[in-house]
RNA sequence: GGGCGCGUAACUCAGCGGCUAGAGUGCCACCUUCACACGGUGGAAGUCGCAGGUUCAAUCCCUGCCGCGCCCACCA
């Protein structure tokens, strides 16, 4: 038998989290069993950076899936939730460079296989922090499953997808202008630029004739690019300029000859009407060059400065050279001046126009000439539409599926290849004997290295033939040779991620876990990633394993401050989950994002409603410091004619919950899930089962007694999934073991409705009598006559009402002749407390006649319903009819409080 | 330019054809009663963004407008 002295007010939420965790662990709780005859359960986790640490973010992403984890174990599911991470190939690459630069060293001094040796140290040492903060959490991950995405065999099936794809004719390589980010240095696919709207100037620039004869105008954001020019065009059909198209203008500052053309990119009411067209620095430029066969300038270099190709075609190098080699901006603002100088600049206008960014690193993005590798995603964008039009995977919210359509239609080839090193490589290589005439050799760091491991010693161009092949070739295919070098780039971290569902289970080897745990149930995560990921893995997963990875993708909202901003470092708007933990412990944290978990709609983190949810922790513990104090019952078997109507009504009221819940959790309504909890357990359970319930708890109660451990016990089921550490150390000290080993999801019971009538009956005429108590200033300690005028009250009742109302209720079949009394009528039942000498009659009667006012009002509302044919016609039957009783109960009111009012 | 979403109590949000529009927090009053003051009891508080329309009936459906947020998009 627990005493009182044995547990304390409060839980302690360090202690018992510590605790668990490592008991769980210990157990293998989380781990999942390939040999296991129950039915699987599946998520992958989407794997947080390397790099990372806890955010809000993973904090509600885990918790959504821990909540399912434990749910589906509950339900008795062999249940697989792998973790893992993932390789981050820029950002980790990044933040490698930033702890080198401390030294002083930068990647180029380490040359090419040191720079990945120290990633790969760095990974060791400091990497993947965030597992041990998800443990923190109380996330029931199967640890001995934990992925990394460069591990071995992830690798291999990166090796594997590509190596297909590209025999499949799915993946090429090519020249194509693709966003480029000056800082990484690399490539980048079109989702990864994020466009940001900004405050930016629009210089009209004249561009003489090369005859002498006038100028054109010509309006540009970006006047450092027609360094770069290599035409101007107009609109066919633009009468001011349809004259002048054949003709040659002179290039300002450079003196480059170019000519007016025409096309119909142009949009003859923007601008000026005359676009300057620079091929290699411009997406829709560099096609209007395609279709006139321009030449093409690359102006800008690798790391964002001007490239000596803009001499091409100058009439004189010596101001050219000026501009060679400064920075993209300061170059645009020699430019300015330059032009202002030669009297050439119009003038200067203000406008907002749209930038890109890199997403990594925020670097303003340049569009770049040069040769990568490429998805053709088209034939795989048809079947993962198709797959979930279909309904093989189902989106929730179902909203999302139409963001999620609508990309897929419109996608376009996907930029795979990035110049950094750490990532997978690609898996090529170029012959140097019969290819050579395709690499330009380059030196570029200090201990260049014959080996192709060594940095890239070549520009390849896109005219190399690559030779695609999962391991090195010994020879070239073509002639034999041996002299091969490997092409330099690594692929898209997304493109790993991409076959995360698979490549964690084993694939390409037949494991076991491939035909076990394939498709995988449930994917959990933030829209930020439909495109970058869950896009990406329908369309591999459906391609390479021929069936969809997951069955529901359950999207989430993003966590924002309590203003509703993103949450920034640099805003300093950010709560640090751990530090909430710290505070305020995991289950009250958990429970307060499932609480906020509404879907379609981002959520607003108000620290004050986690402390809210705190407090509910602390209410449920000490509801069970209550029921555990009290005596235990002797039997553990309760025959059920000995239940009183209020154990009835608790376990009817359970049941109800258990079928909210369970239904709330299937359609992914976390929010509805855990307020009917809270609800039940503090406003039902707590608030009037365990008050009515404590004179026959303390008793020893049999009954009493055994429905409050069942309540308290199932309760605690229920609420594990969303508070695992409370739980359990309650369950532990109701004698039980760790509810996670349980398979007992609470199952809902019978419903009394009788029981729950009377009860609430009840409930009804104590809340009115409290309220006439307060109204009237009786003091809670004094116990008052109470008398309640009706035929039809049970004992039970009375009981109740007498002890929670703290009155002394007298039932009467008929009113006698009072006098002086405050008076109510509620749940029929007329309600009268003598107050001789101490009510003011005058303020009384003015109280009764606003009642009575209001509930003739009600009543008129429902007989001019009622009154009205349509209504009758056009209603359905049960809304006719329970608008008739509604009448009548008001009816029926109003006749007694007028009674009252008669009487007083 | 296209798409999605949101404007309901002081705040954060539920509800989404038919009860007297709900919850949590905050606020006010009373209560240190033997689980809990991280508590209990009671209370005040809403022209359901604005204007039309559909309907017997609209916070809910439709249209327009106003305000806010996000995503996508190659107008230099």
């Amino acid at each position: 038998m627990t005493t009182d002295a044995e547990i304390p007010t409060r839980f302690d939420h360090k202690a018992a989290s510590t605790k668990w965790y490592a008991q769980w662990e210990e157990a293998g709780a989380f781990r999942a069993d390939v040999d296991s005859p129950k039915a699987p359960f599946v998520m992958v986790i989407p794997p947080p950076n390397v790099t990372g640490a806890l955010h809000m973010g993973h904090a509600l992403n885990n918790t959504i899936q821990d909540i399912y984890a434990r749910y589906r174990r509950m339900l008795g599911f062999d249940v697989l939730w792998l973790p893992g991470t993932d390789h981050a190939g820029i950002a980790t690459q990044n933040v490698v460079e930033k702890m080198l630069a401390k030294e002083g060293v930068r990647r180029d001094d380490l040359g090419r296989e040191e720079f990945v040796r120290r990633v790969w140290k760095w990974k060791e040492e400091s990497g993947g922090t965030i597992v041990g903060q998800l443990r923190r959490l109380g996330a029931s991950c199967d640890w001995s499953r934990e992925r990394f995405t460069m591990d071995e065999g992830l690798s291999r099936a990166v090796v594997e997808v590509f190596v297909r794809l590209h025999a499949d004719g799915l993946i090429y390589r090519a020249d194509r202008l693709v966003n480029w980010c000056t800082r990484c240095r690399t490539a980048l696919s079109d989702i990864e630029v994020e466009h940001e709207d900004r405050n930016g100037a629009f210089w009209h620039v004249k561009y003489p004739f090369a005859d002498g004869a006038g100028f054109l105008e010509i309006a540009t954001t970006r006047p450092e690019t027609m360094l770069g020019d290599t035409a101007v065009a107009v609109h066919p059909e633009d009468e001011r300029y349809r004259s002048l198209v054949g003709r040659d203008l002179i290039l300002p500052l450079l003196g480059r000859r170019i000519p007016v053309i025409a096309d119909a990119y142009v949009d003859r009411e923007f601008g000026t009407g005359a676009v300057k067209i620079t091929p290699g620095h411009d997406p829709n430029d560099y096609e209007v060059g395609l279709r006139h066969k321009l030449p093409v300038i690359k102006a800008f270099t690798d790391d964002g400065r001007i490239a000596a190709g803009i001499m091409e075609g100058a009439s004189s190098d010596l101001r050219a050279r000026t501009y060679v080699g400064k920075k993209v901006l300061a170059c645009r603002d020699a430019v300015v001046d330059d032009l202002q100088a030669e009297g050439l600049l119009i003038r200067v206008e203000e406008i907002r126009h749209s930038v890109g960014h890199c997403y990594r690193c925020k670097t303003v993005i340049e569009p770049h000439l040069t040769p990568q590798w490429f998805v053709k995603t088209g034939p795989l964008a048809g079947p993962a539409m198709k797959a979930v039009e279909e309904g093989r995977t189902r989106i929730v919210p179902e909203q999302w599926s139409k963001t999620y359509f609508e990309w897929m239609r419109n996608i376009r080839d996907w930029c795979i290849s990035r110049q950094i090193w750490w990532g997978h490589r690609i898996p090529a290589w170029y012959c140097r004997a019969c290819d050579g005439a395709n690499m330009t050799s380059v030196s570029t760091g200090t201990n260049v290295e014959s080996r192709d491991e060594a940095e890239p010693m070549y520009i390849l161009s896109s005219h190399a033939t690559p030779i695609v092949s999962a391991a090195r070739p010994d020879r070239c295919p073509r002639c034999g040779s041996i002299d091969l070098i490997r092409d330099p780039d690594v692929l898209d971290t997304w493109f790993s991620s991409a076959l995360w569902p698979f490549s964690t289970l084993g694939w390409p080897d037949r494991a076991p876990e491939v035909s076990r745990y394939y498709p995988t149930s449930l994917l959990v995560t933030g829209f930020d990633i439909l495109f970058f990921w869950v896009a990406r893995m329908m369309m591999m997963g459906v391609r390479f394993m021929g069936d969809v990875p997951f069955r529901d993708v359950y999207i989430h909202a993003l966590v924002r401050d309590a203003e509703g901003k993103k949450m920034s470092k640099s805003k300093g708007n950010v709560i640090d989950p751990l530090h909430v933990i710290d505070d305020h412990g995991a289950d009250a944290f958990r429970f307060t994002l499932a609480a906020f978990c509404v879907q379609g709609r981002d959520i607003k983190l108000d620290e004050k409603r986690i402390e809210g949810y705190r407090n509910f922790v602390t209410k449920i513990w000490n509801a069970a410091r209550l029921v555990l104090t009290e005596p235990r019952p002797a039997s553990s078997t309760i025959h059920p004619s000995t239940f009183s109507p209020e154990d009835n009504w608790i376990r009817s009221r359970f049941a109800r919950c258990v079928t909210e819940v369970r239904r709330s959790l299937d359609a992914y309504e976390l929010d509805k899930a855990s307020h009917s909890i809270y609800h039940f357990f503090w406003h039902e359970f707590c608030d009037w089962y365990l008050e009515i319930a404590k004179p026959r708890l303390r008793e020893g109660d049999p009954a009493a007694g055994g429905v409050a451990r069942e309540i308290l016990e199932s309760s605690l089921r229920i609420l594990h999934p969303f508070m695992p550490f409370v739980t359990d150390e309650l369950a532990e000290r109701m004698g039980g073991t760790s509810i996670l080993d349980r398979a007992d999801f609470p199952v809902a019971g019978r419903i009394f409705e009788s029981d729950e009538a009377l009860i609430e009956k009840a409930i009804s005429l104590v809340t009115e009598i409290r309220r006439l108590r307060a109204e009237f200033r009786i003091a809670p300690a004094e116990k008052i006559p109470v008398f309640l005028v009706t035929s039809d009250l049970p004992e039970a009742s009375r009981v109740i009402i007498a002890q929670l109302a703290g009155v002394i209720p007298e039932v009467v079949a008929h009113k006698a002749e009072w006098h002086h009394f405050a008076s109510s009528v509620a749940s029929g039942v007329e309600i009268v407390i003598p107050l001789e000498g101490r009510i003011d009659l005058e303020k009384e009667r003015a109280r009764l006649q606003e009642e009575i006012r209001k509930c003739e009002e009600q009543i008129a509302s429902s007989r001019a319903r009622l009154g009205d044919d349509n209504f009758a016609t056009n209603a359905p039957a049960d809304v006719v009819s329970a608008t008739r009783s509604t009448l009548l109960e008001r009816e029926d009111r109003l006749r007694k409080l007028r009674e009252l009012f008669a009487n007083l």
